[in-house]
DNA sequence: GATGAAATCCGAGTCAC
DNA sequence: GTGACTCGGATTTCATC
């Protein structure tokens, strides 16, 4: 990974809709290097796929709420099975094991507070091993997936 | 937004780089009316962007950290200036005011804890009006930027 | 008012060098 | 890594329902 494919990276991240004849008068190189280039970044892994941004809004998701959650027991079973059933939740983004006063911290995306409440009376207080869950209502997105500066 | 529009919505979640010509196939349209439709979605900010996705690792952002603000006061200028100072670090991914115990949760990528220890020494510290920080060190990416269920 | 067929033009992908 | 060459898709126009 040399300066000419970080660029590529970079241009990638901000625009995955960018011709390879685009990005290659971009990284200042020729279409067909550019292309080799390209290719190999996403054979390697260093690109890992190209998703369009859906707006939450558009599609009924247009409330951000932050969940912290504690286990009642720090078994590698409670963990397997809080993770197992956390993971079929289709309002589900971000779950991450932490290290601190939470086991997991949830990102979740709802269409408002009513229909957070349903998923929290059907689904967060039914996921197994929990001792407390802590809601964080998000009020404003300052920053939301922010490219990665490098 | 019908049927089709939603359904090139999913398509292009899943995958930002479908031809136009591939996408009339997956959603049974012509590609005269696919590109149309797709031109409008994006018009009407249905779609807002399309990013490739930079394996964190390959850019030296290989240590995901979450962490939990809480400032001294909460008046309109605190947060106002807290919101500006965070905005300027390269390093943050998402910023969101939330309410419950904290005021603000970040998410910040690094390559290593030491590499946050020093953001941490330099910068969180130094943010204005900060009364506690709460550090989240993530040990495990169950899921990470999902893409929306609709 | 939106659709699909055709027509043109330009880029993707592959070759030799 | 570059330049050329071919094929297929992007994009527009137009007739149609």
């Amino acid at each position: 990974m040399d300066r000419i494919d970080k660029n590529i990276l970079r241009h990638l991240q901000a625009d995955g809709r960018l011709t390879n004849a685009e990005l290659a008068k971009a990284v200042n190189v020729s279409p067909a290097t550019c292309h080799r280039r390209t290719q190999a970044l996403f054979d390697n892994g260093h690109i890992t796929a190209v998703h369009g941004k859906v707006n939450p809004a558009s599609v009924n998701r247009g409330t951000l709420v932050m969940v912290g959650v504690v286990l009642d027991r720090s078994t590698p079973e409670s963990f397997a099975a809080f993770e197992e059933a956390v993971s079929d939740t289709k309002e589900l983004l971000d779950c991450h094991l932490v290290a601190g006063d939470f086991d997991y911290l949830l990102k979740i995306r709802v269409k408002d507070m009513t229909d957070f409440n349903t998923m929290h009376n059907k689904m967060l207080i039914a996921l197994p091993g929990v001792r407390q869950i802590r809601t964080f209502f998000v009020l404003k997105e300052i920053k939301e997936n922010a490219p990665l500066d490098f």
